[in-house]
Parts: C-alpha cells; structure tokens; sequence
DNA sequence: ATGAATAGTGTTCATTGAATCACTTTCACC
DNA sequence: GGTGAAAGTGATTCAATGAACACTATTCAT
C-alpha cells in the first residue's frame, strides 16, 4: 500500500492537495490537464489511476471530480473554534475586534458535541497555575451553565479571567488556583461566559 | 450573511455537510434530488441557490459537484497525528497495536511545518507535573534531534517517559520535573524518539 | 532483449450534471 | 385579499467530465 511515488506522481498529488485547500474542491482531470501543461487529458486519467493503484486516492468511478483521500473519510468532523485574546462585556453574540486566531480540530478529541458553542481563550498570567494552566496557553470553552468546581471564564470588572466555579450551599464564588492570588472573590453579578473543556500548549515548552 | 434558514434548508444543509464527510464529496443536484425524494432536480437547484444567497455555501458556476462551505476555505490544512498510549522500542517506522487514537488539528495552531513527523503520546503519570503537564494529557511530540531543555519522549528501559532534556558540557542527561522522582538519570544509551512541541488536554478540568 | 512501469499524444463517445423556462401550491404577513 | 418567499413539478438544453482505445517513447530490472 506504501508504495512509493514517482516524481511526477508526487507533483500531481500536491496539485490535488493544494487544489483541494484551495478551492474546496477536486479538480477534474481537464483542470490537471491545464495546470500541468498536458497536451492530452488522458496523461492527467492515468497519472490518477496510478495514484489510486499506489492506494494514496479513492476514486468513485463515473462521478465527476470524485477524488478523495483515505485520511480525509477516517477523519472524524473537524470544527473550527475561533480564539480571542479577551473577551469584552457585551459577548451576547460575535466579538470579531479581538478574534485572534483559529483553532481547527475534530470533535471527537475534544470530546464536545458537535453542536456545542465554544470558544478559545489566550490565558494571561499566572492565576491558574496551580490548575496547570500557563500563561500562553489557549483554553478552549464550552458556553454553557457552571457546575460545581468547573473551570470558568467569568467576567470581572470588564475583563475575563479565567476562576474555579465553587458552589457552597446555593452560593457560588470563584477562586483563583494560585496561593499568591487573592484567594476568594465573593461572586456578586456572576457573569459566566464559558466554561473550560480543553486546552491547548504549543510552541517551546 | 447570517439569515436563518428554513427548516427544509436546514435539512438540505445537513445533507451536504453528511455527504462531504459520508463520501469525501458533495452530492450533485441529482444525487440531492434522490436523496429527498425530489420529482425535479429544479428543487434541488432552487434550494442550493437559496443556501448560496444566504451565504452559507459557496458555488462555483459551472462546474460540476462545485459546493463549497466558506469555513473549509479559510481553513488552514489539517493534520491527523497518530496517539499512542506507549511507544515500544522499535519504532522505526509505524507501531499500530498501540494507536489508541488520532488528533486532528490544522498546523497553524501547532506551529509546525507541514513535513513534520509528529505523533501524539498518552501521558501517564505525574512525573513532568512540575512543568505542568498532567496523568492524561495529551503531548504531540516532532521527530527530531533535541537541543538543550527540550522536553523530550525517551526511551528507558523498554517504555517511554518524558523528560527534560539537558545538555551540559556536551554531555546530555535527562531530568524529571518533579521534585519527588529521581532527581537525575544519567543517559548512557539515550534513545530520543521526539520532542515535545504542543499538549493537548481534554475532559473535565 | 524483453517485459513492465511510467509518461505521454490524439480522438471519440456516453454520461453526468448545471442551468433555464414555465407553472403550481402553500403559507405567513400587512 | 393581495403579495412575496418558500417549496415544488416537468421538460429541455448543452457544457463539463470521465472513460476508452490506439499508439509512441523512455527507463529499469530481469
């Protein structure tokens, strides 16, 4: 199955790659025709039946621009979770200004429904520290209604900042997982606005 | 942009999103029109046209099967990286009966190059929970050589631990982040099968 | 030297599949 | 009660595409 490609085979590939990454779709055997300069159209038709035979595509035959990779049907539904470096007051619905960044990964690692509204959060500080969540660190937040000691982005004095949701005896507080940091902070006008299911490190450790 | 559908195009929507990922392509209008149970192929065509103006899909005219969801084309390129609950000693090459999952993520959020050959590893224990890396974490490690105060996966005595990867005075050893685990080991024959470059935490926190 | 891949050219054909026009029906809204 | 959007039916047209066949040329391992 792991034969290796020819040259020429590999360049066809990451044209299909690229093609797909592109424009979100196959080209046909014309469009290969075209970008590769071939006089014939059947060239770019056995270069395909190749590929197919090496195991690296899935053709459906008499479907038009019915090129697939294996990895892509194995993979699980990959969703796309928009970052912000903080999140303003309002949040009702989409706060694009301070978007920086998108994270894309399946939903099955995450281990969240498909339908769930989440977020990532860029962590600032040290508050968490002791919960193993660094400064750098993206967290990534589920909207949905806190439960006892979750992990939460709750909004205080215009800024979020990410606290453990504790509810004692019907009250709820939060309180930062960091001995240096003040250690309680009596939750007045909670505002919840995610709360954690993931996080994500990366760059130099 | 973000009018709300009906429920029919919402049914509709469904389909194309169930076939991308069902088949690794769209359906045709006539392959929409089966699927519903459509006398014409008109109805398929006018819903499509109805999607498109509302913004939720993107249509090349002209070609064939050319139904494009705006958020894979902003995308950037994913990446499915292998996860193993240990790594045994070979390794040379792939080691599937200990592939206990697969990650999903685009590059851009790790932060590596496109080429790289990285894999997931299931962390076990609380050895690196100086450097904050927790039992049950994921850590996606890059094959590649390490250089001083990487994290690295390496292999002692048949299995794999993390660990800090020092070199002092051309002499590499290999230190646990945490202060109850054997402070040192001295690293005769190291065995390097990657470095850490991203973590990957899930769950409840 | 002799197949077997690889890499093409040139041509033809049958489908697949998008697009358009003409009309019907239902249903919410003012 | 009229209007317009949503949801269809039915028929027709024609470009976009995959597929097949016949041949050529080169490389490479038997």
């Amino acid at each position: 199955m792991a034969e290796k490609l020819t040259k020429r085979q590999q360049e066809l590939l990451d044209f299909l790659k690229y093609s797909q990454n592109k424009n979100g779709l196959m080209p046909s055997t014309r469009e290969i025709q075209a970008h590769f300069g071939f006089a014939s159209q059947t060239a770019a038709m056995s270069h395909l039946r190749a590929l197919e035979k090496k195991g690296v595509i899935v053709r459906l035959a008499g479907k038009a621009r019915a090129v697939v990779f294996p990895a892509d049907l194995e993979r699980e539904e990959v969703m796309d979770i928009p970052v912000y470096g903080s999140i303003a007051a309002g949040m009702a619905e989409v706060v694009d200004e301070e978007k920086v960044g998108c994270v894309s990964i399946d939903i099955a690692s995450l281990g969240i429904p498909r339908n769930a509204r989440t977020f990532g959060l860029q962590v600032r500080g040290e508050s968490m520290i002791d919960a193993h969540i660094c400064d750098g660190d993206t967290v990534i937040m589920e909207f949905r209604e806190p439960r006892h000691l979750d992990i939460v982005a709750a909004l205080i004095d215009d800024e979020t900042t990410l606290k453990r949701f504790i509810m004692e005896k019907g009250r709820p507080y939060l309180r930062a997982e960091n001995e240096n940091f003040p250690d309680l902070i009596p939750a007045r006008e909670l505002v919840v606005q995610g709360v954690m299911v993931g996080l994500l490190r990366t760059g130099r450790m």
